[in-house]
DNA sequence: TTCTAAGCCAATCACCGAGCTCAAT
DNA sequence: ATTGAGCTCGGTGATTGGCTTAGAA
């Protein structure tokens, strides 16, 4: 649909406009409230650099200036996406940021890879909770709502 | 274990997945629930988005990783370095949104850009 | 073909961008922005001092690798080995690589 | 060639996940 | 009814530096 990869925009002028939360001080302050600490930004390091071991050979090595990289690249992945979600969750009227909120964002900010394999490991989730929750009310209280609706049962 | 099979590869993984273990992910739950909720707009998140995340960012991190050994190998060296996720993120547009996070004078050495 | 503009250096040089992202690009930078008087400049050495001094404490071997079987007091030889160290001597046990 | 910096070990402890209660839908 | 925020709690893997040498320069 419509043109896809084309199409590019231009990104030229970055207009931030600064909204100042009426302090004269722009310098970096530990004080002032909040400050973020990296283990509140970025996902643990060593995990990254796990995971970045597996498309490298068993022989490379990986500097530590990529490591970090790849987690500062990390964080905004999860912000860039969420950031898209969220917005979408809003203008559906709903509180809660869902997983089909992340499926549409991936998909509208051109992450079409992800969206299959997502959408099937979401899929499996959302069945192996609801069969656990059957099985278990079903082993407890098997006493049916009403006997007209069609009961697919689980399987594995 | 290149580029192209990736994603096929990716796929054909999820179907051998039996049940969804919640537990032991490689990412912890918590910490990209937290990162999600730096968003000023964020108010509740479902607990199927940090486990949808946990998964993507695997892949990302796999993905971003392997474009850039490509570089790595391309200056014949044996250490991924900064300077290569920056190539690499400059030749995919996919990694467009990384542009303020690695800029593209990081691209260090006299390597053309294409 | 090179299309470098007079521009020496910028953030802001004329530069495409996949269109999907591109309005995202932009919400995003101003998100940050908000969040740039809380984020420290630069990163520290270590992120809590307690593992910090853990580390520091720390049995080591020769090779300065973290090394098990620390006893806490030491009143005794016949322990894990209080000998020798052979490391890389002829026959033996070692690891090396 | 010179000499920077990545990998290697595993014990503590901050943090993650699994329970709760309470509130919203 | 279900499902998420916010606690508490206890169990556990991420964090961590000195020396060697791979390998960037």
């Amino acid at each position: 649909m419509s043109n896809s990869e084309d199409s590019q925009q231009y990104l030229n002028d970055m207009l931030v406009k600064e909204e100042d939360e009426a302090s004269g001080d722009d310098s970096d302050k530990q004080d002032g409230g909040i400050m973020l600490r990296e283990q509140d930004r970025f996902l643990p390091i060593c995990n990254i650099i796990k995971i970045m071991k597996v498309p490298v050979p068993q022989n490379g090595k990986i500097a530590k200036d990529a490591r970090e990289c790849i987690q500062e690249c990390v964080s905004e992945f999860i912000s860039f996406i969420s950031s898209e979600a969220i917005e979408r969750s809003v203008a559906e009227n709903r509180k809660t940021v869902n997983g089909d909120d992340l499926l549409v964002a991936f998909s509208n900010l051109g992450f079409d890879n992800y969206v299959e394999p997502l959408s099937i490991y979401l899929q499996k989730y959302r069945e192996s909770n609801k069969s656990d929750r059957n099985l278990f009310l079903d082993a407890s209280y098997p006493h049916n709502e009403d006997g007209t609706s069609a009961n697919d049962a689980g399987k594995q | 274990p290149t580029i192209d099979n990736f994603w096929p590869n990716i796929v054909s993984e999820v179907h051998s997945i039996g049940q969804v273990d919640a537990k032991h992910q490689v990412l912890p739950l918590a910490r990209i629930k937290k990162i999600m909720k730096l968003d000023e707009n964020a108010k509740m998140i479902a607990g199927e988005a940090p486990l949808l995340f946990a998964k993507a960012c695997e892949y990302f991190i796999q993905e971003l990783t392997m474009h850039a050994w490509v570089h790595t190998e391309e200056s014949r060296r044996r250490t991924l370095q900064r300077s290569d996720i920056a190539q690499a993120i400059a030749n995919y547009d996919q990694f467009d949104f990384l542009i303020d996070i690695v800029p593209r004078e990081e691209i260090k050495p006299s390597s053309a850009q294409k | 073909s090179e299309d470098e503009s007079s521009k020496g250096e910028a953030d802001e040089e004329p530069l495409y961008v996949n269109a999907k992202q591109y309005k995202r690009i932009l919400i995003r930078r101003q998100a940050r922005a908000k969040l740039e008087s809380r984020i420290p400049k630069e990163r520290c050495k270590y992120l809590h001092e307690s593992r910090h001094r853990h580390a520091m404490n720390r049995a080591r071997g020769e090779g300065g690798r973290f090394h098990s079987a620390q006893e806490k007091g030491d009143q005794d030889s016949s322990g894990p080995e209080g000998g020798s160290m052979p490391m890389a001597s002829s026959g033996g046990v070692t690891l090396s690589r």
